[in-house]
DNA sequence: CTGTATCCCCGCTGATACTG
DNA sequence: CAGTATCAGCGGGGATACAG
């Protein structure tokens, strides 16, 4: 990015001439599901095995879990090895692209810690502001 | 921001010591929306109107637009600005922290562009090998 | 153990109508 | 022009049952 503004307020980046959608979405849509991101994350820790990375992932219901693979899976994030055996073991973990994925993740992460108080201060202002407004 | 890193096999990146929700979600759930998105990189932009702001989001519908606009007022990413004029007129712009946003959406745009390539092709193959899956 | 198949409910969203 | 209010439809996601 180039940077050449004073001040403390950065200008406004210039995210997409004209074209809206220049397949951005496709990201975005993985990146903001809440799955995603956990599995992601769990992953980056290390290869797992489904019903570890399911105890792993609070929550997440095994339809999920597995939707949420297939999905990484068809993006290339995450690979998928099946062993033979009797019972069945799955190994998956992050591709080269799934651990560039990581990367992004915690550029969010960073983003997000270093705004978070600013957020929460000026959402505490605003519910206090407008009381039953029901926004969310 | 340089997210990215060199090809092949870069590490894993610690995304988050073992505490899940750090709070990033709160701002995931924001990225990972369309809408707003969208609004954001209009009103990155320039300062915009209500109506004139409709009619640049191609397909978004007053009510959405309104809770969109609110949520991001509630953030404080985006600031409302009324004129008691006949008719209203209320002009909305993006904070200071708003346009930090904006650099955040680039850089997720940025990484999508690197890699938009590699994951359709990966989507391609994958599709190839699984018909009618129904994964999406 | 690792999935797939169904059912079903809730919430998000669009459409529509109305107001200051 | 800039909203708010209300309702209806659709789909995402959980729960459950079953299969390889």
């Amino acid at each position: 990015m180039s940077v050449g503004h004073t001040e403390g307020t950065a200008p406004p980046a210039v995210v997409c001439e004209e074209h809206e959608d220049c397949g951005i979405r496709d990201v975005l849509d993985r990146v903001g599901d809440t799955w995603t991101v956990l599995v992601v994350v769990e992953l980056a820790r290390g290869e797992r095995r489904f019903g570890v990375l399911q105890r792993a992932v609070d929550g997440i219901s095994q339809r999920m879990l597995t939707l949420t693979l297939r999905r990484l899976e068809r993006d290339g994030l995450v690979s998928r090895t099946v062993f033979p055996t009797i019972p069945p073991q799955v190994e998956y973990a992050l591709t080269p692209l799934g651990r560039e994925m990581t990367h992004l993740i915690k550029a969010l992460a960073d983003w997000s810690l270093d705004h978070r108080d600013a957020i929460a201060a000026s959402r505490r202002g605003w519910d206090e502001a407008h009381p039953g407004s029901g926004i969310r």
